[in-house]
DNA sequence: CTTCGGCGATGCAACGTTGTAAACTATCCT
DNA sequence: AGGATAGTTTACAACGTTGCATCGCCGAAG
């Protein structure tokens, strides 16, 4: 059995109060006291029961990070980035799968489990703008992402237009004329898909480009597999283009495979970048050129956030914040510039 | 406020210990009385209050699982079925990095937190065999991985030995003559890479087929970039090989770029297996052949040996188990069979 | 010499739940 | 009708902690 203050204070001499105040720092307490009780707690190997502690205090010292899948790369990166930030604040975070499913997701929000942490940072991917009014529950949330805006909780977000224009004028910058886009979603204004690509027909208008629905590729799921599928629908298509911007990694990826399958050369024939500077475009054939949305800033960000409506939970109007970016150009998009 | 307890006992107009009888499902509750404090229940909303749930009953209801890191993909998809496997069983997951860092390993078995948990996961990188002794926590604990056999603590593991001979195997069944091996480490005899080189030399013997050491490439950490380095390092030795064994998916795939790079065709000239079986290998180019350690049945098999321990901490010695693996063959080693 | 203030230590209550035991009620049997 | 029996509800304590209020003591101030 763990000891307890009780135990602690039998065997120092003292009640289990002055215990308490020992291990909270409490100012008033004898040098000679303090050091008999800390013996006494070294003796029995004391460690304080947080259970109780929480259920006195109300507070856990845990965070709940809700996300799609951790199997999927850019969630597992933010979840490391989110644990690494919270850990920089002695918090220990829960992790909950909701596998992109907008019953579980809401469920995430509902349960009660939810209660074992003083916050939710909270990534869906089913819910959409039209459920902004559900995002809440009963601990304070900082929502990620970019599929809910003005909703009644904190908001982390990448400037996904701003970053997806500035990808497409890297691209231009080689230059490149026709660029073909991989990833779009159907009919999506907002959302990752539908900011970058208006951040795409932002960087084409700015240039006097014309859009080109032809060489844009729509796909339903942002794996590796769809991207290779849209690549083959433009080829079959008989697309013709100079470049991609795959409208996240995995995407390019899938999109780059294709490529090389074909016979095209990257970059010489085709530059290709993405989105999101996931890990392991550091290491593919070629080298990935991607942009960099700051998912430790996010993470940092969020922690930041969550922690400030802990302490306060009504004390500022909801917040939105977005992130600073960066383009990395890599092997993807190297050379051939126009010159 | 959140409703309590008291407060449904109040609205239903019963004591509070009956409406605990109801959420208990205690069997000598009258349908009458119950529908009342369902009501009740209802009508406020009532959650009940998990951590002083916790301190009553000293069961939590989540685990704690330590890894190295989530943003290396094994143990992002270890993560991932693990949460399901809990999930499954009403167990939600707090995860722990411990960045592969001795320090920090040790003070997750040590640390207070683990106590808001009922039990840990535990898959240590940087603790090994001589480390056996300390891995004891103040819940039950269950081993992962290959570092440490032995403790007295349960433990699941991959069956690396075997596995690493049949992947070895299967390259010979091509008619691969020459295996490179891709991240050995120096002089480690268990360890991941310990074992599956003692499959693969199990294999080479089996088939009379002497161990020759200026194929095998050593590395210090199994990222991509020490698979390319490795590859670099063979290749600049002259070393001369048709086919190798990444001792794991990430080593393999670092390989697999640096001999393309260097003109030779995977699986043509050069045929590659990994170990691992991650999500990406299905979509690298060409698609990666590897060993599929059964992380599914890890996982499961590690939640039910804990909720075991948990449920009677002393109810037996500990235990090892080795799971089920599966040769995934694909394009990295297809055709070129000798025939 | 009394009073005051601050230090040091303590006791009690409370956080919200569940287990144990007891109390009460209705039913059934003799 | 009386008592045993089973069904239903309740009272109380306990899990281990922290906040609040109090209390005794000592030195300083009046």
């Amino acid at each position: 059995m763990a000891a307890t203050l009780h135990d602690v204070a039998r065997v120092a001499g003292v009640s289990f109060k002055t215990v308490s105040n020992v291990i909270n720092n409490h100012p008033h307490v004898r040098d000679t006291t303090r050091a008999r009780v800390e013996k006494a707690i070294e003796e029995l190997g004391y460690r304080p029961n947080l259970t109780a502690r929480s259920l006195r205090s109300g507070q856990t010292g845990a965070i709940t990070l809700a996300l799609p899948q951790l199997s999927l790369p850019y969630f597992a990166e933010l979840a490391d980035a989110v644990i690494e930030a919270a850990a920089k604040h002695g918090l220990v975070v829960l992790i909950e799968q909701t596998g992109a499913d907008r019953k579980r997701e809401l469920e995430v929000m509902a349960s009660p489990r939810l209660k074992m942490s003083d916050g939710l940072i909270f990534s869906p991917l089913a819910l959409g703008q039209e459920d902004a009014h559900l995002i809440k529950a009963e601990v304070p949330v900082v929502l990620l992402g970019e599929r809910i805006f003005g909703s009644a909780s904190d908001h982390v977000t990448m400037q996904n237009v701003t970053a997806a224009r500035a990808a497409t004028e890297h691209l231009l910058d080689l230059g490149k004329k026709r660029i073909a886009v991989v990833g779009a979603h159907e009919g999506e204004v907002i959302g990752s898909a539908g900011l970058r690509l208006r951040g795409y027909r932002d960087a084409l208008e700015a240039r006097g480009i014309p859009y080109d629905d032809g060489i844009v590729a729509y796909v339903v799921d942002w794996h590796r597999s769809n991207g290779a599928a849209a690549m083959h629908d433009l080829l079959d298509r008989g697309a013709s283009f100079d470049a991609v911007f795959g409208l996240n990694d995995t995407l390019a990826q899938g999109a780059v495979r294709v490529l090389q399958e074909a016979g095209f050369r990257v970059p010489d024939d085709v530059a290709v970048i993405g989105f999101d500077d996931l890990d392991e475009t550091r290491y593919s054939l070629p080298t990935l050129s991607t942009v960099d949305p700051g998912r430790t800033e996010i993470a940092e960000t969020a922690i930041r956030m969550l922690m400030e409506r802990i302490k306060e939970p009504n004390g500022m109007p909801p917040r939105e914040i977005e992130t600073a970016f960066r383009i990395v150009a890599r092997e993807s998009t190297a050379g051939a510039s126009r010159a």
